[in-house]
DNA sequence: TGTCATCTGTCAGCTCCTGACATAAATTAC
DNA sequence: GTAATTTATGTCAGGAGCTGACAGATGACA
């Protein structure tokens, strides 16, 4: 495992040389003002080229986020299995902000530029929470395996969609000011959790409590058997 | 206020036709399938004319849900000031419902054909909480007037967030179970509003209880003065 | 009826994005 | 080290979304 190769070294430094050249176009004149071909050209590559690396013009901003998607799903992934979901949840996202804060420099001053790109542009704002919503299904899934329920169970998407909201109004409440730096987010972060478990009741992760039998039944609910089946 | 002139007239229906000739071919063949000349063939206006009527082909998918988000914030701001926030916002989505259930049944077909395309659509989903999102702000700043506070404040994005969320929640948990009808989606509503209220301490939309002034301030810290300033 | 404002069609063109094919480069096999 | 194979890249053609500009048609209004 020395190296992976020179023909994959070259792809990586072209990735990130596409990233590099985009962000900088994208903030010198705008988003929408920038045509693929430029960024193409800034990297002397052929725009076919580019769309080789980038589905679309909007994923070359958008790909450092995603990457943060993956190691947070990873993250959630390794907690421990009698963890509370949206406990889990809260750690694997503080992880995501430490890993961001081992990387080297260049790498996260490219992240936050990303970050802020992001925050300032409406059309890729509403590509990142497209992203956002995608991987939700992914968390979804992973807290219904966690605990044990239905993927059609409402609890899950409940859960998920909470903290992901939460997480959101985290990033949003730094904007307009920009993300000067990492602990500053991380901060901000802890702030919004905490403001989110001050508002839920204990225990509201895991359902209805004990003796609320009565209760219209939302928790499994989806495609619960109805009386006659 | 007899009529609104013939012209006027016209544009209105060129519009619907175009609305329902799109749903109809969308419907058909699926979205992304569908081109714009044959949606403006099918009405037998020129391709231009349509995005006269709309900026974008998604446009023509989302305009009846957008008109949806305009009668939810007309029907916020006649809500009693003494409500709390999201009770508001509760009653304020009741009447849309209701509203809806009141126009005449090809409207409402027409809203539940809209509704359970861009369900199945992910691209229109993601052009769908988008708007949402564009929404939330109008909301949020209603909400930060109803309240007194501060545009900068956490507490009401943090509410009208929390409510989108839960609101979208319930959206999707119908899919992929189509939305037969209203008073159906109005259950679910219910249902999962229920949840949220249920999941929440009492009074946690008015923001930190009294006594609490140790704690870690978030209410109004969005753009607090920083020691040194 | 005639003037004016507005809506519509036509056309030319830009940008995003894709498929197909040929070329160049790196990897592997010999 | 050379040949064979895989894989990345460039070139080309083209479809679809979307826009500006201009000319003609059609309601509005006096």
């Amino acid at each position: 495992m020395s190296q992976p190769g020179l023909r994959e070294r070259k792809k990586q430094r072209t990735r990130l040389a596409l990233i590099d050249a985009a962000l900088e176009l994208f903030a010198a004149q705008g988003y929408e003002a920038t045509t693929v071909d430029q960024i193409a050209a800034a990297v002397d590559v052929s725009p076919r080229t580019f769309f080789r690396y980038f589905a679309t013009k909007e994923d070359v901003a958008l790909s450092l986020p995603v990457d943060g998607q993956e190691v947070m799903l990873r993250e959630l992934a390794g907690r421990p299995a009698g963890e509370p979901p949206f406990t889990a949840l809260s750690h694997a996202m503080r992880a995501v902000v430490t890993e961001l804060q081992r990387g080297d420099l260049t790498e996260t001053a490219r992240f936050l530029k990303a970050r802020e790109l992001i925050e300032n542009t409406p059309a890729l704002f509403a590509g990142s929470v497209r992203r956002m919503m995608e991987n939700e299904q992914r968390l979804i899934a992973e807290i219904a395996r966690r605990e044990g329920s239905s993927p059609d169970d409402l609890l899950p998407h409940f859960v998920v969609s909470l903290f992901t909201t939460v997480a959101r109004v985290g990033f949003e409440s730094c904007h307009p000011r920009s993300i000067e730096d990492l602990p500053a987010f991380g901060e901000r972060l802890e702030q919004i959790l905490s403001l989110a478990e001050r508002s839920l009741r204990p225990g509201w992760d895991r359902g209805p409590v004990d003796g609320d039998a009565d209760a219209p039944r939302v928790h499994g609910d989806a495609d619960a058997p109805r009386p006659g089946d």
